[in-house]
DNA sequence: AATATTACCGACCGGACGGTAACAAAATAT
DNA sequence: ATATTTTGTTACCGTCCGGTCGGTAATATT
């Protein structure tokens, strides 16, 4: 599963084929078929182990009686902390090779998480910590750029998570304009 | 090719087969075959379009004696437009899929782009007008959330171009942090 | 000892896709 | 008018992939 997940997020889905899963697993194709219905079903389960993984990522950090601004930092930090450990096939997963089912399914994860992110800022507004004008296109916003670093692979990338989380919050918080 | 162009950023280069392409032109597949050598070549001729049409677009409004911070700004919005305009098929070309050569004209383009922002940036960091620690982090950070933008289709982009350039200005150069 | 259940395999199917070969019709040049 | 180049077409090939079928060891249950 875990062997999925990461082949997933380096070849991505189309390209990973259930032979290639397979043979990771050391097994064969049709005994993938005895564990999992599909394609799609190992899939969403790789997605659902993502969701939880941030989920229980993010309990043990988070403390709601913070500011709104530190309750969206802990979020990146732990949204970049599991990028960078291969996991989340969420956002590897293009909805349109998706059954319909699979879709909502799908959807509905990424929803849970995005529903997470914008409860925070608009804690942080309330609390006074956080000013901005429409949460839904901060939150796309902040996920945007931290979800692409699934395509800075190989090159780029020689840099450290922290240190990549720490700059994207700084430019998120402060930016990087000069008053 | 501007129909290339659309159909490879809506369903993604893998899912559009020769014979969609074609079928769009109202022509056949081995008659693309005449025009074009491969299909790689038709996402690189994309590529290069896609290209040129952010180079005319941002040299209409680019004017060198401005500070980086507005540089900065101008870049930032043309990149938006442009992917609202359906263009940059860069963003959907997908390298693993690519032939050597093919990878590095593509890498080629992103480098150049990438190059034009750096240079924006530190051209503020240098009047004044901006500060950060690593200007790659910060131009990844820009790239990644508006390159993502792709991954909003159908359903929450019901959002006004202009809306979102100006509120993803407002949060990389000010922030949404209150002080 | 007989019977299920679990976990796996080799061989194959049907469809899609990138690409090609051989050939036909316009368009253009002579 | 004829030859030639440009732009198409129909029909096909090889390959890959998701998924299935029938069968087989090994383990657990009765």
């Amino acid at each position: 599963m875990a062997i999925a997940s990461t082949m997933f997020r380096e070849r991505g889905y189309d390209r990973t084929s259930l032979d290639d899963i397979a043979a990771g697993l050391s097994i064969t194709k049709p005994s993938l078929y005895y564990h999992f219905a599909s394609k799609e079903e190992i899939l969403l389960e790789c997605i659902a182990r993502g969701y939880i993984l941030f989920q229980q990522k993010i309990a043990d950090r988070d403390d709601i009686r913070l500011p709104g601004r530190e309750r969206v930092r802990i979020f990146i930090e732990c949204y970049v902390d599991l990028l960078q450990d291969n996991v989340l096939s969420m956002i590897v997963a293009d909805e349109r090779v998706m059954s319909d089912a699979g879709k909502a399914k799908s959807r509905n994860y990424k929803r849970m998480l995005n529903r997470d992110l914008l409860d925070r800022l608009e804690v942080g507004r309330k609390d006074g910590s956080l000013a901005f004008d429409d949460a839904r296109i901060i939150s796309f916003g902040i996920f945007g750029m931290v979800n692409w670093m699934t395509h800075w692979q190989s090159g780029a990338l020689q840099i450290d998570a922290r240190a990549v989380s720490d700059q994207f919050v700084a430019m998120i918080l402060d930016g990087i304009g000069k008053p």
